[in-house]
DNA sequence: GCGGAAAAGGAAACCGGTATCATTTTTTCA
DNA sequence: TGAAAAAATGATACCGGTTTCCTTTTCCGC
């Protein structure tokens, strides 16, 4: 009978040895609240060191001795405390949410967006309003970041397009990343809706239905997105050979009550439009308020579309045509690729998004 | 010349040893990004220890000390690192917001509200959904409090309500604020807000403009508000001698899609209500949808009174007349009680509230 | 079977605070 | 004035991880 030379089999662990560690994990789990990385080491024996690689996934570890600290780690429920983690590694486990938008549905959606990408992880969702109007505004966010040291920040519009802050971040050496409907900065670090196609939707929409005295509502000048929704709309006109002129034209601060005085003096004007493009739901929502005062029906007297498709787009009455922002998926991507190690495949997350007009009741065919 | 026996002069500290102190410190300032307890100590010529007891307001050191100790944090611009003092407490600087509500408006005041009271401290808010329906919702947040050892948590209706949680947090020994419409708990835990009595001032409301055909959409019976918001309800309109019978009462969800599907049951029934109570200002503009679909005006054909007073009430047509909740009051008088020292005169914060009737447009005397 | 390189593991310092308990200074009072 | 009591301060360990740097083990070809 001759020996056949088998192939090495991969070191593995001795059983005995896995077992009575398990064992011993399980009843420290038992006893003791909160097993910590002593007492891993301890039952594995191995030391803090090599647990630490193994919790920190680092590839020094031999693939035996990771089985038996992974399968201890497991016996034991431990989980190392974000807190001494933190003070080690000189970066915390929260993710903050930076933002001024005058739209709380808009940030509502981007919250859960994120607290979907860093659902069961360590990391923790922190809101942090950041206010350019307010006297201190720069000062407040610098302490936060050197306070706590957050591992990365989300900054949705119209934070995003503030360089003050952003050159705050940079000297600071924070982590980032901006969402807007340009792209202002390396890809790793935006995410970008074109708001400009969504815009030139909403123009086709109104041309299609054959108006042609449009008027705009846009946001802020101080918005870039108010930029970009302003010359899509307008190039969207063009296309159909309907001019915007800037008469046609009157800025709102993307609030309710802006939309509402805006809508005003568009009525009252000269001649009144036969339709109007919200710069987004909320003034949208403050235009109908104006149209009703005025004794004016939509979408008979006077058609109007909004734009982000909030949640009020469907309690208004008619329910409101509107271009669709995914705010939620935005949030989700934006802190995918805070969290993500960058070679991950999700980090390919999608960076870009396109609007999609939704064609509800308060458009219709001009009289 | 005598000798005046003057008063014992407060001990001060020697001025050339605290200018030099304070020298030394503003150097340090500018050389090194970030000073930390050793640094004040030395340039203090103190222990670590009394530097920390400074921190904390220990009653322990001497006014001269202190002052000198002071003096230095001040110039070398020191803040305590928040990880590190989680670390060595036990505890984060971390309020959870622990949250499942199906009405975002009101958890983006309860959010300001929070935001209020924390403001320029060192306590940061961090989102927690909790979501009853899902599987492991006690979990992950005893595993959130495990980990983070949150300083406080926020629990507005309906998680205050829910026994399973408070259970979990008084096992792991988390502080907490209850915000519910009974006193569910100890007074220190407790924000209450009497929704009976609000519900009340509807009634006499509706009772006042002659309806006597009245009906009601309540809340889910899970939700303490629901039950409060309906006897409240039925005994302001029996005040007036109306009886509130059960078959006028639907069931609702307190969201939008709710309200919809239960002022459509109410509208096709036997005999049309000339008036609707929503349970919140989210069924109330449902209950326009349908309204408006069956070809009915507000006020004329029916009246809709709301609760809550969200941003919602003022963006339908007609304005919603409801029972306002000053949400992010609630909300700041929460975090106070858990972030104030039980002594402060602010603890001493108002931890009951009264809801109040706001009348719009939506309500009219009956035809 | 051996030498040397690479891989794996460990002791101790460190991150920046707080807590325990002993020690020094100050105050009180006989 | 001096001793006891009270107040103020400091040396050192500790919270629970990570990191530096060094030692030991394993692997490989000759």
């Amino acid at each position: 009978m001759g020996f056949v030379s088998l192939p090495k089999l991969p070191p593995t662990v001795d059983p005995a040895r896995l077992q009575a560690a398990i064992q011993e994990a399980e009843e420290l789990r038992q006893s003791k609240a909160r097993a910590n990385i002593n007492d891993i080491a301890r039952i594995a024996r191995v030391s803090k060191k090599t647990v630490s690689r193994v919790i920190n996934d680092s590839p020094l570890v031999k693939p035996r001795t990771r089985q038996l600290i992974d399968a201890v780690i497991a016996a034991a429920g431990f989980k190392p405390d974000p807190q001494a983690r933190a003070l080690a590694l000189g970066r915390s486990f929260l993710i903050g949410l930076v933002y001024y938008n005058p739209s709380p549905q808009y940030v509502v959606n981007m919250q859960f967006g994120i607290l979907d990408a860093i659902q069961d992880t360590d990391f923790q969702l922190v809101l942090r309003p950041c206010d350019r109007h307010e006297a201190d505004y720069l000062g407040r966010l610098g302490r936060f970041i050197e306070q706590h040291r957050p591992f990365g920040l989300v900054l949705p519009p119209s934070v995003s397009e503030d360089e003050a802050v952003i050159d705050l971040l940079r000297s600071l050496n924070a982590d980032y990343v901006r969402i807007a409907s340009v792209p202002l900065d390396v890809p790793a670090r935006m995410i970008v809706t074109n708001d400009a196609e969504g815009a030139a939707q909403a123009a086709r929409h109104l041309a299609a239905l054959r108006h042609t005295d449009i008027a705009h509502i846009h946001g802020p000048n101080s918005f870039r997105s108010a930029h970009e929704r302003r010359s899509g709309f307008r190039a969207g006109l063009a296309e159909s050979g309907i001019d915007l002129p800037d008469s046609r034209l009157v800025e709102g601060a993307y609030t309710f009550e802006s939309g509402l005085k805006a809508t005003e003096r568009l009525l009252y004007g000269a001649r009144r439009p036969t339709a109007i493009f919200a710069g987004n739901d909320e003034m949208a929502a403050g235009a109908y308020v104006a149209v009703r005062m005025a004794g004016l029906r939509i979408p008979e007297d006077i058609s109007i579309v909004g734009f982000d498709d909030t949640p009020t787009s469907a309690r208004l009455w008619p329910a409101l045509t509107t271009v669709r922002l995914p705010i939620r998926e935005m949030g989700q991507a934006a802190a995918r690729l805070l969290v993500d190690p960058p070679e991950s495949p999700d980090r390919q997350a999608q960076r870009s998004f396109m609007p999609e007009i939704v064609v509800r009741q308060s458009t219709g065919r001009v009289r």
